[in-house]
DNA sequence: TGTTGATTGACAGTATACTGACGGTCTAGG
DNA sequence: CCTAGACCGTCAGTATACTGTCAATCAACA
């Protein structure tokens, strides 16, 4: 049999690839996002870290990392920024002098609280084109993929790493 | 009827948002592209750029950034970097003098030919773990949402546009 | 115990992205 | 014809991301 003929380069077929689709997706759901959540200063990936944190307090940079499955290297400007904004505190570690660990402080805590439901309504506007059962369809197949394609990444989701910082005191 | 009561602020609440997947599903596309293609020094962006402008010879930058739904700010320097590596070419329009016209130069078509099964594969690769009939049904609620939601980013894409261009020569 | 190997946080370098602004240029209305 | 507004490319500033490297530190094994 022979192969189908080479489709003409034009681009009409980068319309329908997966990578172009999930990056103009990704590029709707910041813009949604941040258009939600202008009245608090945060992006997708502060509000990400300060829940992470919020979820485990005292881990460490790299854990956090693994937990949302940020790059080490981007995550060290994301903790100074939330960091000089006085939302996290950062407190060296007294059996390991590598680590430092991290907490939400009282301003952390609050703005998560008070951010949360702008949040909500983005996550929501979303996918609001869609037909609630094509809603459910499309986060099916996304968790899904995400997950079958975890190790794909540079840094994949290590959510059970974050229990390891309380192992030595269990 | 009372409201649904507050979910517990954790971070399972990201893993399952529409936000959180629309990231790193574009974090893996862009890992999985990077990966087929590392032959070729091309990033996803440089190489929806060359498709763009070899569909649409003697296109301006504006333009371009709206047939493929870019910042235009961005590429600017996407546009300087193919061109510092003789890609593509830049010429002033000569009945327009704020007018930069972009084209490929032989160097920039012979890159994008090779390139391509590379760029097939990457693209296969994305959606491989999941069953057939599931990757249609992915992909097509996902076109339906990104056009539904165009007008929601800050670069809605505008496909028409390149062929403005093209409408005083007619 | 002493050194190798792994880990941690940090940094430099490159590439997208978005906001906002700016001078040069064109165009349409008065 | 001439000026107000629109448009073009560009730039400065901020924020993700990834690659690769480094010193300090820790852990584990010989």
């Amino acid at each position: 049999m022979p192969s189908k003929p080479a489709a003409p380069i034009t681009i009409d077929a980068v319309y329908a690839a997966p990578g172009y689709l999930f990056r103009r997706m990704q590029q709707i759901a910041v813009a949604i996002f941040m258009e939600e959540c202008k009245a608090f200063d945060l992006t997708p990936v502060q509000y990400a870290a300060l829940i992470a944190i919020h979820t485990h307090p005292g881990i460490d940079a790299t854990r956090l990392s693994a937990v949302i499955a940020f790059d080490r290297s981007t995550l060290g400007s994301v903790i100074e920024r939330l960091q000089a904004k006085d939302y996290i505190e950062r407190k060296p570690a007294p059996e390991d002098k590598r680590i430092k660990l991290l907490h939400l402080t009282k301003s952390g805590a609050a703005i998560l609280r008070e951010i949360i439901p702008a949040v909500e309504r983005a996550q929501a506007r979303m996918l609001e084109p869609l037909k609630p059962a094509d809603r459910k369809a499309l986060m099916g197949l996304l968790v899904q993929l995400v997950d079958l394609n975890n190790e794909a990444s540079r840094v994949p989701l290590r959510a059970e790493d974050a229990l390891e910082h309380l192992g030595k005191a269990k």
